[in-house]
DNA sequence: CGTTTTTGACCTGCGC
DNA sequence: GCGCAGGTCAAAAACG
């Protein structure tokens, strides 16, 4: 039994995979010995232009990829002035997205639209979210990426104190693991349990 | 009827 | 201090 934790257990419409441009090796590395699907090697990468630089590698991988001890820091010297109102220790992880409708990614958390605002240069607004559960403070925000309008940009900014309330299994018997060369989570390819193993 | 979304108002940090 | 931009609040509306 592989647990690779629960990437998007509600699958629902993100164009036809969960795909990223270009390649970035440290950062797929990273990821995906996370996972820790072995041998097998996805394509997974971020844009060029964004130059996300992995800058912490921390504690063992937890329950959700979207909420993985990997964070990342967009290497533009204006964004990274902008976000320097986190506290160091802020743990921020952004994701991207190939998704044709305006979804965010869905990680299996369950959270609580509280705000929407138009940023400048941007066309697209961006929404923010909490999540529900009554003592986590992690919240996401989603925007549309200006340089690519057909991927969508999920930040997700702390760690949960609590389990994901839905947590993927994959059977390594019926699943195979060479068709995630296109990262397609697709949930007909899982299943899914509410407690833990 | 409880939960979530919507949306305008309010708050905060920053540059000038 | 002022204005702008981004982030959050909270009441009302919408939803299931």
């Amino acid at each position: 039994m592989i647990y690779p934790s629960n990437i998007n257990p509600d699958f629902t419409d993100f164009g036809e995979t969960f795909k990223f441009d270009d390649y970035d090796d440290d950062a797929f590395q990273m990821i995906m010995e996370g996972i820790n699907l072995g041998d097998h090697s996805p394509t997974l990468s971020w844009t060029s232009s964004e130059k996300l630089l992995a800058t912490e590698v921390a504690s063992p991988f937890q329950t959700s990829l979207a909420t993985s001890p990997i964070s990342f820091e967009i290497g533009d010297k204006d964004e990274k002035k902008k976000r320097k109102r986190h506290k160091d220790d802020q743990v921020i992880h952004v994701f991207k997205t190939k998704s044709v409708k305006e979804i965010a990614l869905d990680d299996g958390y369950k959270w609580r639209k509280y705000g929407k605002k138009p940023i400048r240069g941007n066309p697209f607004p961006r929404h923010y979210h909490k999540c529900s559960n009554p003592n986590c403070i992690v919240k996401k925000k989603i925007e549309r990426d200006t340089s690519n309008p057909e991927y969508v940009l999920t930040t997700y900014e702390g760690r949960h104190n609590h389990p994901s309330p839905s947590v993927v299994y994959c059977d390594s018997d019926d699943f195979d693991l060479t068709s995630l060369n296109t990262l397609s989570f697709q949930t007909r390819t899982y299943s899914y349990s509410h407690s833990a193993p």
